[in-house]
DNA sequence: AATAATGATACATTATTAGTATCATTTGTC
DNA sequence: GACAAATGATACTAATAATGTATCATTATT
């Protein structure tokens, strides 16, 4: 089981990189370089965060990505919520409404409070908090 | 994201179907009736389930499954183990040791303590408590 | 005009999840 | 003992999701 993807896992390194480097804007070529991943991949990793609203982009030569927003405001779910589709932990149990007894339903009210209080965790992981060290 | 994958969804209708008659043996076929499920596919989850040491079975005429422990002493991440790879929030992340920087450590950090928060509220979750609506 | 960057998008690959099929073995009943 | 009704073991298939690639278009600087 898996909280995180590799899309979030690259995400969050090249977001500490570019945190890290706030004084310029950074290209892909440059984190590749310095963050081993696969270009393309990562390429497509950064338009949806700017299509998300977590990263602002410059087209052209010279061109590259900045944070559009500070770091103390970008937070682990936002990023998830990204690449992964939005938190939800009982997903699989509900949907199907061939469940009709009262057992899925309690199941599912604790699985409900098990996960805000996951997802209020994750809220408190922002980027600054990681860099800091 | 899933907490909860299909075989541990319908281990937990079997099971506590299973808890509910535990006067009887209960056969695949009458699952099947009761709970909408593939029948090949409990068949290889109730093996699972045996393997597992959660339900005893008894093959041959007249055989079935009954649960080997009391409904108070099988929580939910017993089913899960069986199916799910153990509980890792953070598998992802730290797998790949090309990830030297301070950040994936703190990363890991925080989500290993939101992982033991969890693990320990599904460990709450037993099969006896979702039968006593 | 050339170059160096991202934008958009469709495709390909791999891994995981979900489900099926089948033959073997055990046990009760006639 | 033969048959029927159950699980055991195991190999296979299908569907879905995760991961990654390729390519052409667009934009901005020089």
């Amino acid at each position: 089981m898996k909280l995180i993807t590799r899309d979030t896992d690259y995400s969050i390194r090249a977001l500490t990189y570019i945190a890290k480097n706030s004084s310029r804007i950074i290209t892909i070529t440059e984190l590749v370089k310095e963050l081993d991943v696969p270009k393309p991949f990562l390429r497509k990793i950064l338009q949806m965060l700017s299509l998300g609203g977590i990263l602002n982009s410059r087209k052209g030569k010279n061109g590259g990505f900045e944070l559009a927003k500070k770091p103390g405001s970008i937070c682990l779910t936002d990023i998830m919520e990204i690449f992964q589709s939005k938190f939800k932990l009982s997903e699989c149990l509900f949907k199907k409404d061939i469940c009709p007894n009262i057992n899925d339903c309690v199941l599912k009210t604790k699985i409900d409070k098990i996960e805000s209080i996951v997802e209020s965790k994750l809220k408190d992981i922002t980027l600054a908090s990681l860099i800091k060290s």
